[in-house]
DNA sequence: GTCTATAGACGGATAGAC
DNA sequence: GTCTATCCGTCTATAGAC
């Protein structure tokens, strides 16, 4: 994803692309139309006239963001030529290059998922809940095999998903506190690639 | 802290426990004045009067949480008398029974901390940062004895953090996903007070 | 200290000219 | 499709009576 706009791009296309930076950086509330009009260089109006309100343009982008999270896990979870850890190793690759990239969608991301315990159908089942099933069940048969021990699956989610994404959100702290530069942190990150599978084997088979 | 208002408490102390609530449930700009003064059943005037503004409001609130985040944390860290396990299973009882209490806290904690990538003094040096030096000298001490694998504090401080905070950011996702519900979720969360200090064990010993 | 009333700013949305 | 001007509801904050 580009951080620089583009100019030539369509008046829709400009919206979204401040829309998309706005809403994820800031959220819902916090960004007003106003701000995105002007980011985007076009005229408020023109917000109205082609998403027909502020809510409107933020579902499109919450599922584009969404979207791009689920990107890619129907496949890994449901690839039945990977074992669990490999599918582990894969998705830890995947995510944190991707929040590499973009380091504030890890919290959207969060917020998202924290909303919809109150309001919505953000968490209605997709395309990830078979394989996810397909990945769940893996999991059943290393336990089953006495090779791993016996544990609910949803601590697995839990802490797979807390290890990639929870020292993107907490960042600053990292920094503030540990004295580390941006740049130390990014190489952090990446180390966190190799390190979260091994930890993993080690969580499960101890 | 009590669920219910207390209906003796003096009015500026009803004001601070009806914003308290909705700060946290909602975060700053979700939350309204008028909101505040309905939930206490005070005159929106009345806001004003003791707290200078909204804002004014909501730092007592959020240094309160912040606070209430922390405590703890200093006499635990400083600890000589604990070794680096002892006092991550303590951690790990404390915070997550606090959470349980107050379901909402795990998602302010994240936010505040968050924002103060942007903002603000939040993160200043505090009482904390002496005892967690000393936290951090005791795992330095293992990794010089052999003891675990070496690694960078900040990564053990991130995997605690996330393993205690996370789940009960994605509450929502995990309850709709792996069909748990409020009673089963909370069960959960207590196996983790045992889990959690194992796991890191294993993380870090292997 | 507590109330009513309202000022004053902001933000989302639209009418209507071009 | 794009612009200006403006409507109108909402919100924080305060003036001023009691």
């Amino acid at each position: 994803m580009p951080k620089k706009l583009n100019k030539d791009a369509s008046t829709e296309e400009k919206i979204k692309q401040a829309a998309k930076r706005l809403f994820t950086q800031k959220g819902f509330a916090e960004t007003k139309t106003r701000e995105i009009a002007e980011e985007s260089g076009i005229n408020l109006a023109l917000l109205n006239y082609y998403f027909r309100s502020k809510q409107g343009l933020y579902n499109i982008i919450m599922k584009e963001n969404m979207a791009s999270f689920k990107q890619g896990l129907a496949e890994l979870f449901g690839d039945t030529q990977l074992d669990v850890y490999q599918k582990i190793e894969k998705l830890a690759h995947y995510y944190i290059d991707e929040f590499i990239t973009n380091p504030d969608l890890p919290m959207f991301i969060v917020n998202t998922i924290y909303m919809a315990g109150n309001d919505s159908t953000i968490l209605e089942e997709d395309e990830t809940s078979a394989s996810r099933k397909i990945f769940v069940n893996q999991i059943k048969e290393l336990v089953a095999q006495r090779k791993i021990k016996p544990i609910h699956p949803a601590h697995i989610l839990s802490n797979m998903m807390g290890l990639i994404i929870f020292p993107f959100v907490i960042g600053p702290l990292l920094k503030k506190r540990a004295n580390i530069n941006d740049k130390a942190f990014v190489e952090m990150m990446k180390e966190r690639k190799k390190l979260i599978p091994v930890w993993i084997k080690s969580m499960l088979e101890n």
